[in-house]
DNA sequence: GTACGTCGTTGGATCGATCCATCCCGGCGC
DNA sequence: GCGCCGGGATGGATCGATCCAACGACGTAC
């Protein structure tokens, strides 16, 4: 390679630098960092000195342009709900993050146009900038899915084919039926028989999905659901309402909610008429939000396994994009529940 | 180009594919893309259509190759606080992944070891994997800005360098003493004297800051502040147990706190003494939190403008990646307050 | 001693966009 | 008519790592 020897220190050492240091080849180098055992010991060693000493490390771009990977997955992002408990992307994303390192992946974030949602998916696929997407908004009932499906896009959705039960992609959801079943057992367990819940309306299929999980625990107890369930918003204010006719109406002892916000709703009402949380009536929210975990009296809340998720989601996109190709269909985990005050004492 | 004909059709086109269609030479299509001025109207036209008749898009690998240039930014985050109300980050990534978009930068994410933080760094930066990193967990004293400024790499930060006030690197930061002089005017208008301060250890540069806003409002006033203070750690018991002494010892009206963590310890601390919130005695937080949202009663706080601190952050950057550089020194931006019930009503 | 197979190594070609020096062509001045 | 000029278009070289076919050295077998 014919580089000037006093070369500027900012350029960085290319892969024919450590060659002509170690007095090979420059396939040889490239044969020491990625396939190793295809040399012989002293060699190997050899170039290994080499690399260190000039602190090389392989030219992202380069290598990107030959094999035709990125080794980047993309990720939409959306803007934060103010005014809301929910903050499950945040704790994802990092687990997501972490989990993608160890698997030799960074993660690329991108927001799309809030019109066109498949906007920044199309750029990023076209322009070879990513080698595969990770799909997290996939309650809208995923468009998205098919149409990455359609070009032939890798990608692992964060949440299940709800609308389109064949769809043979790969997917990693939570249990929130389980999960909401849980709490009902668990206020169940404490003596409670009048358990309302408050959900989302009911063209949400997460909604019906966690409510079908508390109603399958009443039942399996052959208790009455009837008049004790309510579907509203996402808002702590329908939440604050619904609880204020679920109470005049149906005289629950306790609530298991769709999330910590339509739970805070509900926090709010039993202040208003003086009825303490816990002691007075039970309370369970889901998504373990900080919200959750500050607020007095402590809101029990169910708890997504978002590491587990990003363990799953990383594990299936290794499966998408190596070889051989390993299929990966749908992954289902169970969430666990976080007991505060919000929970109350046993009543029996 | 000596391109098969009926090639895959996943294969996206080249700009070799656009010129050959286009009837152009290759630099005539990249001219096209770059350099739509230096071309003759006519010329111009027949190599969009043949652009967008092919759906050609740069291939981004071989454009970072060439241009040494990846445009994406680097920024690591590390894991959530559990147990908190600090949700800083969150807003500031949607902010500057949206901001990045309309510079035509990518967000890339990374996580670096908790023992050694310019692990991350390191590697991204000698990959060439990254064109600059906004760094942002500051407060520590940033070795990352001072390892950074010695590697010549571009950055930008958001935080000052406290402890390096000689720093020469590009960074953006929110007036912390003017956010809490601002709580404070707010509570001393209301007709507050006895304001108290509950803020973090005297090693943080970020808590003193914010912590001489108060000093300055209430010695504006000619208020004294002796025994209204303390420092503690950031969290919720930390914040309680600092309200009840503070209120058996100094019996305060009201207290700004450093964060929202803290405050949700003082209206712990409150209730517990049947106290009413707002009512009885006032309180202020620091970042305008979800759990500041929603919480009953509504929290007061200042609120970062972390959408103008990411906008400042993207134009720095464009200074530092731009031709010709443009020196971007320190931006100073003012906080806002969000006023809610825990301010409690006029006391004159 | 020659032929052969294996392992390790080598130089050249390649990925796709951009940089560079060159070339073409119409218009202008003398 | 000839030479000059400049906007516009051209082909070759380049960025750095990887793929590919071929090559050298060594040991074994005949």
């Amino acid at each position: 390679m014919n580089r000037i020897p006093g070369r500027m220190p900012t350029t960085p050492p290319t892969l024919a630098d450590v060659a002509e240091r170690a007095g090979v080849s420059r396939q040889t180098v490239s044969n020491a960092v990625n396939n190793p055992d295809l040399l012989r010991a002293d060699t190997l060693m050899r170039v290994q000195e080499a690399i260190s000493e000039l602190g090389y490390l392989p030219n992202r771009a380069a290598r990107n342009l030959r094999t035709r990977s990125s080794h980047l997955i993309g990720l939409r992002i959306q803007p934060v709900q103010e005014g809301t408990a929910n903050a499950t992307m945040d704790r994802f994303v990092h687990s997501l993050v972490e989990t993608s390192r160890e698997a030799g992946y960074h993660v690329l974030l991108f927001s799309g146009d809030v019109g066109d949602p498949l906007a920044g998916y199309d750029d990023l696929l076209r322009s070879t900038a990513v080698d595969a997407f990770v799909v997290t908004d996939t309650y809208l009932g995923n468009p998205q899915a098919t149409w990455l499906d359609s070009r032939r896009a890798p990608f692992v959705a964060f949440g299940r084919p709800w609308d389109n039960p064949g769809a043979t992609h790969a997917w990693v959801d939570v249990d929130g039926a389980a999960g909401c079943q849980l709490a009902t057992d668990h206020l169940l367990d404490k003596g409670h028989e009048r358990i309302a819940w408050i959900g989302w309306r009911k063209d949400s299929f997460i909604g019906e999905d966690r409510r079908s999980g508390w109603h399958r625990a009443m039942h399996a107890r052959g208790l009455p659901t009837t008049g004790l369930a309510s579907r509203v918003e996402d808002t702590v204010a329908s939440g604050r309402s619904a609880a204020g006719v679920l109470l005049d109406e149906a005289r629950p002892t306790a609530f298991v909610c769709a999330s910590d916000t339509l739970a805070m709703g509900v926090l709010h009402t039993l202040h208003e008429r003086g009825l303490r949380a816990g002691d007075d009536v039970a309370v369970v929210g889901f998504d373990d939000s900080q919200v959750a975990q500050v607020v007095r009296p402590g809101l029990s809340s169910v708890r997504q396994p978002l590491e587990e998720v990003a363990v799953e989601v990383v594990s299936a996109l290794e499966g998408l994009l190596g070889h051989p190709r390993v299929a990966h269909r749908g992954v289902l985990l169970t969430p666990t529940l976080e007991v505060r005050d919000s929970s109350g004492p046993d009543r029996r």
